[in-house]
DNA sequence: AAGTGGTCTAGACCACTTG
DNA sequence: AAGTGGTCTAGACCACTTG
């Protein structure tokens, strides 16, 4: 089944923004010269411009035009989002670094977060998650520290989290249903200005995050595994669209 | 001059779910049945239903229908809120120091935000907001920067903001329905530094939000303010629940 | 005046689920 | 088979900016 339409011109304007040849501030062609161009419909090629609009990589001015919008990576702050998707959601590649994995007794924080008793034994994951651009430009764009229940995931140290990250994997075995999360701005330590590649006065974003989900066989929801996760404070946004609330 | 149709319908919609007459799993009427009802073609219908969708309030489902969604995501993060209320709602005293109140005009990155062209004459606040607590200790918790459109708000500057935040204000002039926002982790300028009392290597979390809403006499939705919200890192956690909406 | 984006119509064909 | 959502067309009129 061939791809819709819409879809081929978006990944067209993705890929001149992507490589530069569109750049910031610069207009991109108009719905009507689109749809010349595509030979489609005019609402058709609006649509990808609407489209890529609402995702933040156009900006559109009535009877003006629309242009290349100034651009930063942004996560979500509204849905519980995989990272390796979002990224490939922007046409960039993922790659994964794992830097520990292994077992560990949980510190009196981490306890409380999971519910448990402090010292109980839980999985510990560290990865470092990079964006490539079209560029073949390597970032650094986010430190994951995740600690996960044993019963949760028995498997889990066995996994390969370059291939599947471990949100992937976590809500493959169950279905992840709810979380608390939380932003704070805070300074990297000697080791995450290493990994981020960033100096020490750069600051950092770090969002913590709470997963709750079903298990198999419980009819309880249940805390499933406690993340925290560092970007570097100039190189990624959270964001979101919000409706219908008075301001 | 009329608000557009899908407007009308999407407003429509958002009443019965708020009203909780339409409960999380139900179906909402159809493309064709809402064509009919509201009068208008098909894709007018549809376009309602499509930004519902993608704002979160409703699910679709192929061949099936259009339900409304499981739970919305509610918390700080998550809608928009007046730090007074928030403040209020912790059981403490609020407190607002007007630092500038003036019109200017705008920097090219201010009006790519607003979308106007660049040296416009815009309304420009800058408050700072305390949080008392019980024991009568007072901390800076937020500089708001914050631009508006003359047009929106044109006796903005003859305001008290010491006795209604400006948020509080301008929804009390136009009902505003949507906003884009985002977080960023940056270090303090030296005014800023003095404004929340902190040192010059205390990250700050940023919050930036354009909101959006309907202006009488126009029939499109258009930007209506551009705030900075700057935030003390040590101080201040931006934190939501999340409901995951499997799709 | 010409070009741009914003809204809308009245159809069409298709993919998918079973209200 | 009937109903639903997904994509698309070839027009139309309007609001807005000056490419």
């Amino acid at each position: 089944m061939a791809a819709p339409r819409f879809e081929t011109i978006k990944k067209h304007i993705i890929a001149k923004v992507e490589k530069g040849q569109w750049q910031p501030g610069d207009a991109v062609p108009s719905e009507n010269l689109l749809a010349e161009q595509f030979s489609v419909s005019r609402m058709t090629a609006r649509r990808a411009l609407t489209e890529l609009t609402d995702a933040g990589v156009l900006q559109r001015i009535q009877g003006a035009g629309t242009f290349v919008a100034e651009q930063l990576p942004t996560g979500s702050l509204l849905e519980i989002r995989n990272i390796a998707d979002e990224i490939t959601e922007r046409g960039h590649r993922h790659l994964a670094e794992v830097l520990e994995l292994t077992e560990l007794p949980a510190s009196s924080l981490i306890a409380a977060q999971l519910g448990i008793a402090p010292d109980s034994v839980v999985f510990f994951s560290r990865l470092r998650h990079f964006e490539e651009d079209t560029r073949n430009q390597r970032h650094a764009i986010q430190v994951e520290e995740r600690f996960v229940l044993p019963a949760v995931a028995p498997d889990y140290l066995q996994q390969d989290f370059t291939t599947q990250t471990p949100s992937a994997y976590l809500s493959s075995l169950s279905p992840l249903s709810e979380a608390d999360h939380w932003v704070e701005a805070v300074m990297p330590d000697s080791a995450l200005q290493a990994w981020l590649n960033i100096s020490p006065t750069t600051p950092c974003l770090k969002l913590s995050r709470r997963t709750m989900g079903l298990q198999r066989g419980r009819r309880k929801k249940q805390i499933v595994n406690f993340a925290m996760l560092y970007h570097p404070g100039d190189k990624y946004r959270l964001g979101g669209h919000l409706v219908n609330n008075p301001s």
